[in-house]
DNA sequence: CTTAGCACTCGGGAATATGGAGTGCTAAAA
DNA sequence: TTTTAGCACTCCATATTCCCGAGTGCTAAG
């Protein structure tokens, strides 16, 4: 059942109003709001009618009305206006994402810092593998003292390495032949056959098939995926809401965000690829996040990488500037992120975005 | 001048009672401290030269005293009582550090943790790198796309690695040549020689050249030191103590915590090797810790490499209790970095230390 | 030098007004 | 039927006042 007209540009009006000054919005404001003329008592009417719909609650009797999720909701999906940001916005966005790039070398961090910059949220980055990583090569070096480090090349452009400690030394030859073998069943895909094949050849020293075991567990957990890469900027800039003045609510949200393992969850089940989802307080099913909301979209990096950027802010944030900005963003991402876009730009990118 | 005996008492009970309460100290709540009998009005008395010496402030004439930053220097110089932390707290402290370790392969991290699980404050670790770092060994793994990416091994424990993007692809079998000269050139420590050299025998191909050009690069900046990683954790943490209920103190804190670069700066100058660091408000020179306090100390990683952990808390914190859990903190981490501390323990390892 | 006694200070919590923003309802107007 | 003016009512927020009590400094006696 739709809203009749004249409901919506009133919910409209509150949820603004609400945004822009925390406040309980009363009657008699929402007045002027209208070039219609329409007296404080008509509004009121529609307003109790908007409350019982769900719409709206009172903090109390003689306080004006704050929207609830739902509105928030219809909000997002009915009646925000959807702009763009300027053109000279989005070329400033563009440099600093480029300046980030070069300092940082690292995306996560970089898109997250300018996004924090523009939007004066706390901002969470994510770096999410698609369709399944696959470990392509695995070099191992020698240290002193007995220890390798083992390189594993994932797919494109990741790269995961870790040392490996032994109980006893590894000859180094032993280690060049031992990376050879792991190399070609890695080509063969035929990992399996390595360890029992190696207790075969290199006569059960029992180092080297220590080693050569923990370089398979290694290579099993990085393709099984391994924990989510999270990162979370401009925390501190929660405390600027008027929501977490109250520090009790702000600790439980700090607290939260240090365990980046449940932040990745809220991250999960995007809506569609170059959508901007947005996950209003309830909907985020957390009750650390209950009065939060959570915005963001995702970039692509290379052909198996996905970059996921958002925007963690009250429920009551400017969702129609979250969203233009969001949206700019991945615009200018897409001119910075340079050779690993190459795929993509080939395949023709796509400003476009619909919700 | 040294303070005598019974204002000393007068002046640890206060600090004592403040690092408690977080309530300013009257003359009566002292009475019960001593065991000799002694009337508020003395305490009184030596109260009001305490504070003419400069280690007592009253918030205002009707509220008691609370202690000074000289107060809290002098209680950590001379009045507070340093203990040990009982055996099987110590033992609980290594077990906890061992199953993070293995959780976290992050010893910064671990430390992190660990710590602030134990002091329920906020904690900060960092890596330092003493002697100057030596870039031993070299190697260069082709991914596909003519991308190349190097590995670089700093002295013993610690890897390096950087993907190269190169304008044209260089051959896998040039790579390996490259590989052996630049390592060759790294055990001689002649570098500079190795880009003229390159540019003669490969006949000037400029994709060879570039890159070698960005190894040295990379190789260069990585002896050179780069940033020093810091880890902060427990940062909501400041939110349970009294003096950060204050919404605005809380944010300037977490704001400065985010500036990575600024807050290892607090950590450089260490009094000396295996020393407990107090650093108490005004002593750290920056204004968003002016009211706060860090206590840090070190640990062997390996030969060169040092990790610096600590605590950030109010200045009324309770020093002996960190005092005794960083001191703690030291010995459980001895026994779990194993191998790393190998040279450590043959050297004979000490848990004394003094301040 | 210590201590009891006392006047004095002052913050902060409780109790108490009071203003005003906002609502719901009713009845008249459109 | 919908809109609007009017009005009584609610109740929060703020200011004001009051007063208790913890604490001090000073003085004078022990």
């Amino acid at each position: 059942m739709e809203l009749p007209e004249r409901k919506k540009r009133i919910l409209k009006a509150i949820v603004e109003s609400y945004i822009n000054t925390a406040e309980p919005v009363g009657s008699k404001t929402l007045v002027n709001s209208f070039d219609t003329p329409i007296s404080s008592a008509t509004i009121r009417n529609e307003m109790s009618e908007l409350e019982e719909l769900g719409y709206l609650e009172k903090p109390h009797v003689s306080a004006g009305r704050i929207p609830s999720y739902a509105a928030y909701r219809l909000y997002v999906n009915e009646l925000m206006e959807r702009h763009r940001v300027a053109g000279d916005e989005l070329e400033a966005m563009r440099l600093m994402m480029q300046a980030k790039m070069r300092e940082m070398d690292n995306i996560m961090v970089s898109a997250s810092k300018v996004l924090g910059e523009m939007t004066q949220h706390t901002t969470v980055s994510m770096i999410s593998h698609t369709g399944g990583r696959r470990v392509k090569k695995c070099e191992l070096i020698d240290v002193d003292g007995g220890f390798t480090y083992a390189v594993v090349l994932v797919t494109d452009s990741e790269v995961k390495n870790k040392m490996l400690r032994l109980s006893q030394p590894v000859e180094p030859a032993t280690a060049a032949v031992l990376s050879t073998a792991i190399n070609l069943a890695l080509s063969e895909r035929r990992l399996e056959y390595l360890l029992p094949s190696v207790q075969q050849s290199m006569g059960g020293s029992s180092a080297v098939y220590q080693m050569t075991s923990d370089i398979l567990d290694f290579i099993r957990a990085t393709e099984a995926g391994g924990k989510p890469e999270v990162y979370i900027d401009g925390a501190a800039r929660l405390l600027d809401n008027r929501e977490y003045q109250d520090t009790q609510r702000a600790r439980e949200l700090l607290e939260y965000f240090s365990d980046r393992s449940r932040v990745s969850e809220l991250l999960v089940g995007e809506d569609g690829p170059n959508l901007v989802n947005v996950r209003i307080g309830p909907e985020l099913q957390d009750p650390s996040m209950r009065d939060a909301s959570l915005v963001f979209t995702s970039y692509q990096i290379d052909q198996n990488t996905r970059g996921i950027v958002g925007i963690i802010a009250p429920a009551r944030m400017d969702y129609a500037d979250v969203y233009a900005k969001l949206i700019a963003f991945t615009q200018a991402i897409s001119g910075v992120t340079g050779q690993g876009m190459k795929r993509l730009k080939d395949a023709g990118e796509s400003d476009e975005r619909r919700d």
